[in-house]
DNA sequence: TAATTTTAAACAATCGATTGCATATTAAAA
DNA sequence: TTTTAATATGCAATCGATTGTTTAAAATTA
């Protein structure tokens, strides 16, 4: 690690007996410079290795051309789908993207934020963690700051519902209405529901989709098939080893948390030895990878990750474009896909 | 989104008639300020908001407490769990990352770095693209160049071998080695290999792995059990239709390149009929989450990815610690583990 | 040819924080 | 009481790039 020092345009500029002010109009090609002089600086440029400090520049214009991202865990596929689809975009915007996660612990998403409001990043993406309850006023105050700080926030997903802010979203409820609606033409009619916590406004969405469809088709709705805080794999095992202990069980299930729930209850019903789809019908919720390849395969709902993450980073420079005139709240949902695989279909076509 | 002006050390200084270098040293705690009037600069930044502008320190300071991840995908799960990892780390010690994705083409991989050059990033961290030869010196200039900037530069997995950089690496060939021995020991006597491009170390090491074990046990190396260019699940499966037409097919295969052409194998396997493992055994590499949950699960390599990625952001700050006496190439091996799971096991203990 | 416009390049201030140096004040030591 | 050291704060330069204002030169028009 030599210290080298790097070609500024002062040095580009003394070498050429001409002013750091030529310099930058010619590498930004602003205002008026001479095409030989300028073609001169560019080459000088060239040779010196020269590299614009962006520091410097973003201090001078006052932007950071950086976007801040605080997911819950980067290495969660939908997440990570997310990321890429943001990165695809903003890359090619010239914007850097800052990746935070927040371990589903508020405290570290609250410094999170902190910290990216420190950058002075030019916006916030967010989904939070399962630890913010958006109902609790505090709570939400780290969201707010971004936002007292004149910087853009945009929420995706897991967002708080009363805070007015951009928001791309899935349509949870319409998506956990077709899973439900599909499993009872399917035939089935004591239909569980493996729910999330309800200070998540997804989950809560997730849950009025299946009461909406039962209701619909004009099935009761029965609470002991309703389980709560089953969202990861250990507890939707957990949580199906209650429900086939019931006297009357029910025969197929609603994994509305995850793939990861999902895969839980698959696990038990082989363990028990009950058939899928036959004796239980199982759908997860997000289409992680695995539900392919698992036997037999998961139905399960698409969230379009990566085209949501383009979304969101799109609606940023959409909205930029448009400061002055547009108003600050605005939702995109976006209509996930029913994934039917083998897990839920007992009918023959 | 009102431009709202953001409180610079100046606002604090005006207010308490102080100047901007007392509010400076209150704040960073260094050089003499009076106790009562530092409560008074910190209760004044409190009430007004303060944040300090990240881009007008670190411009001043020379450095950008910044480091730059370059990944061929960010979606992969390898590689999300090495961000992760590396996330945990840099983010303790106050510095941020930025992320860029290669998409395994050698020209944003170039773009990528150089963009990161010109951040001014503190280092970069990168895991090359496939396109990346790294034979053909010139295509490894954009490294080079990294360098020559003073910027430290730590490879990870897939690392340009010729380059003089820190490295943090898989022992690949052991894994291999150990792998095939375990197949050996299954029994298995024709072990065809899908190898990845020989560009890549990483895909040289571990078919090298493979030549020893093969040569180790007394057994022939055979060209046709040999499958160029397999690494992606299309690959692998049209690599294992090849292979099973043979007139000699293998009763095994080691998909050296990724777990996803181990899947391929696999699927190849289950159309025509082949049992796994009585009639093919399967060996991947990566320990990706599927190969658990496949039916029968796949036997693989993890890399402790996650493990990495916090070993390479410590070696970042471990570096720079001793950054005048220290060689400048460095290169920590981590032994990977063989995860055996049925596809490999036809023996009953 | 004089007047006007266009082009070229220099000058200097600015973005916000940091820091070496200078000055002033206070406390401690001689 | 004087000298010396410690403390407190101000001043001004600096990091590197950008940009509004000026001045100067060249090109165009009247």
């Amino acid at each position: 690690m030599k210290p080298k020092k790097r070609t500024t345009i002062y040095d580009i500029a003394s070498k050429l007996n001409v002013t750091p002010s030529s310099v930058s109009r010619a590498l930004n090609n602003t205002g008026y410079v001479n095409e030989t002089t300028k073609k001169l600086i560019l080459k000088t440029a060239e040779e010196l290795n020269y590299k614009r400090n962006i520091l410097a520049s973003n201090l001078r214009k006052g932007e950071s051309k950086t976007i801040g991202v605080v997911v819950p865990r980067i290495n969660q596929n939908f997440f990570a789908n997310v990321i890429a689809g943001i990165e695809e975009v903003t890359y090619k915007k010239g914007y850097n993207l800052i990746i935070c996660q927040s371990n589903e612990e508020y405290d570290k998403e609250v410094q999170s934020v902190n910290t990216l409001v420190n950058q002075h990043v030019d916006c916030v993406i967010i989904s939070i963690s399962v630890e913010t309850n958006s109902d609790e006023t505090n709570n939400c105050r780290h969201l707010q700051n971004v936002l007292d700080h004149g910087i853009q926030l945009i929420q995706f997903d897991r967002v708080a519902d009363e805070l007015e802010t951009l928001k791309v979203i899935n349509d949870n409820e319409q998506a956990s209405y077709e899973a439900i609606s599909h499993m009872i033409d399917q035939g089935y009619k004591r239909i569980a529901l493996l729910e999330g916590p309800q200070n998540l406004a997804i989950f809560r969405q997730r849950k009025n989709g299946y009461l909406l469809a039962l209701e619909k088709h004009g099935m009761p709705v029965i609470d002991e098939l309703v389980i709560e805080n089953a969202w990861t794999k250990e507890l939707g095992a957990e949580g199906t080893r209650k429900l086939l202990g019931l006297a009357e069980p029910p025969d197929a299930i609603f994994a509305s948390t995850s793939d990861f729930s999902a895969l839980g209850v698959l696990e038990v019903a082989m363990a028990t030895g009950i058939q899928v789809p036959q004796q239980l019908g199982i759908c997860g919720y997000s289409n992680e990878d695995f539900t392919e390849l698992t036997y037999p395969s998961i139905t399960t709902i698409d969230q379009y990750s990566v085209n949501m993450g383009k979304t969101v980073a799109n609606l940023y420079f959409q909205e930029r474009e448009n400061a002055d005139t547009v108003a600050v709240s605005k939702t995109i949902s976006i209509k996930p896909k029913l994934i039917i695989r083998s897990s839920t279909q007992r009918l023959k076509e």
